[in-house]
RNA sequence: GCCGAGAUGGCAGAGUGGUUAACGCGCGGGCCUUGAGAGCCCGUGGACCUCCCGGUCCGCAUGGGUUCGAAUCCCAUUCUCGGCGCCA
């Protein structure tokens, strides 16, 4: 969330900022919040003093109980301004809640080099890897190649599951794992830390992390329980330091979440319905830093690096996008995709997404910092997550670009000490 | 799952119904010193009001309740630590 301070003394910048989005609502409730929080003070105000009123008259009762005196006109006296205190409460916590709600669906304010644009066409391409392989026979899509291979079962994971669930078998179950081994081994080279965080989280903490409109769009509820299935493991980690204050010299701290990820994909419908490229559940490593503010834009494009050799590595051509003001979100103040080359479909398709949240996640979350122990606190960090493999849609783009004309999958080089180092995947006899 | 104990500031830890969260450590500032340290003094949770001086309120895991008044009494929940049971 934004600073309500920094709304109240600069009401201009961030109105200026918000503009950028093109979403009339977000000014509409900007000068709603202002205004809101206009009148909370005041009677906030009123309330302060009105509870100082019912201490006074406490006090007195004290005093006249000590000396044995009768303290009856005392007594009416304090139940009615305790009244008029129970009143004036409601109205106070009533705004309060109001504001919060207003806090927490304003986005995130835009970093001045993310290119205004309406949507996700209007994205700046800002790199572009790899050259674009030719063939010179009918290329397949992943999942008749897998299906061919006997490598996926969306069938029977229909029959059990639903929609967009699978199984994975044999050499891409292999391959699943062999993924988020090379990622994981990558990331702890450069000093990340490997981290298995908890699958669900409670509600509290996870407004902390996310849009509120993820709750019906993206979580799975358990029933009965206030947990949340996670989408990613950026979210357990963002909130691992919830309300807590880290020392300036222990940061930056990195991290490489390991995860399954689950997402209803509720407004998806007919998007990507085939295959494996969009579903429920998914494997991720994700990258994740906790840092001083002035560092945060150079680790965003450590994050982004890291991303980048990772598919380099692989063999994967990829272009980077800058994401536009209209399609970037509401906690990020600047995104990177990356969008690796899928040859079925002839176009490159999201497979990284690498945001910059600034203090706004740590903001919601509490995560301060502080120069050293017993210091006090001196504001939010800032937060950067990253995909560095989602391997879901790693494998759709390793089945499609290495393909060979007999239907069998050539396995990029840096995976094969994790598949029994076999070169190919090949049908099962 | 059952029984018991517990949760207080950055940390440690008092406070068991009557305005002020003790003492310490840490941290910040000042005095002293060539410098550092020691020593001494002041400060050190949050919100709001204020022209500054300053003022008011909130805060003892969370949410309710009792009371004129709750860190303190009652109820529920969460988490932690023991003990028992169950379990991959």
């Amino acid at each position: 969330m934004l600073d309500i301070k920094l709304i109240r003394e600069n009401p201009a910048l961030v109105r200026e900022n918000l503009a950028k989005r093109n979403n009339p609502e977000c000014l509409q409730m900007l000068d709603e919040l202002i205004a809101l929080d206009k009148e909370w003070r005041a009677n906030n105000t009123k309330l302060n003093d009105l509870r100082h009123d019912r201490k006074q008259v406490t006090m007195e009762i004290a005093k006249l109980k000590k000396a044995c005196q009768n303290a009856d006109a005392a007594f009416a006296k304090a139940q009615q301004v305790d009244q008029q205190v129970t009143s004036a409460e409601k109205q106070v916590v009533e705004q309060e809640t109001k504001i919060k709600d207003y806090l927490l669906r304003l986005p995130n304010l835009l970093d001045a080099t993310v290119p205004v644009g309406k949507d996700s066409t209007e994205n700046v391409t800002v790199k572009t890897w790899g050259t674009i392989p030719k063939f010179n026979f009918q290329v397949k899509n992943h999942i008749d190649l897998a299906l061919a291979l006997d490598q996926v079962d969306m069938e029977r994971a229909g029959k059990v599951s639903a929609a967009r669930f699978f199984y994975l078998k044999n050499d891409v179950a292999m391959l699943d794992l062999a993924l988020m081994h090379f990622a994981l081994e990558e990331l702890q080279q450069r000093g990340y830390t490997p981290v298995v965080p908890p699958y669900m989280m409670k509600r509290d903490a996870y407004e902390g992390v996310t849009a509120l409109g993820d709750f019906e769009e993206v979580l799975y509820k358990i029933q009965g329980e206030d947990l949340y299935m996670i989408a990613t493991s950026e979210h357990p980690l963002a909130a691992m330091y919830w309300n807590e204050v880290l020392k300036q010299d222990d940061m930056p701290v990195k991290l490489a979440g390991i995860s399954t990820c689950f997402r209803k994909e509720a407004g998806a419908h007919g998007k990507d319905t085939r295959g494996i490229f969009r579903t429920h559940q998914f494997n991720k490593i994700e990258q994740f830093i906790f840092c001083n503010p002035e560092d945060s834009a150079k680790l965003h494009e450590e994050l982004l690096e890291n991303a980048e050799v990772l598919l380099q590595k692989l063999g994967l051509p990829y272009r980077v996008v800058n994401v536009c003001t209209g399609d970037i979100g509401t906690v990020a103040a600047k995104k990177y995709d990356i969008e690796a080359w899928m040859p079925a479909q002839g176009d490159y398709r999201e497979v990284v997404s690498c945001s910059n949240c600034t203090d706004y996640q740590a903001r919601r979350l509490g995560v301060r910092y502080r120069l050293k122990e017993g210091a006090p606190p001196l504001g939010p960090v800032h937060t950067l997550n990253s995909t560095a493999i989602a391997t879901g849609r790693t494998i759709v783009a390793l089945l499609e670009n290495n393909q060979n004309e007999d239907g069998t999958v050539n396995i990029p080089e840096v995976l094969r000490k994790y598949m029994g180092d076999r070169e190919k995947i090949t049908k099962k006899r």
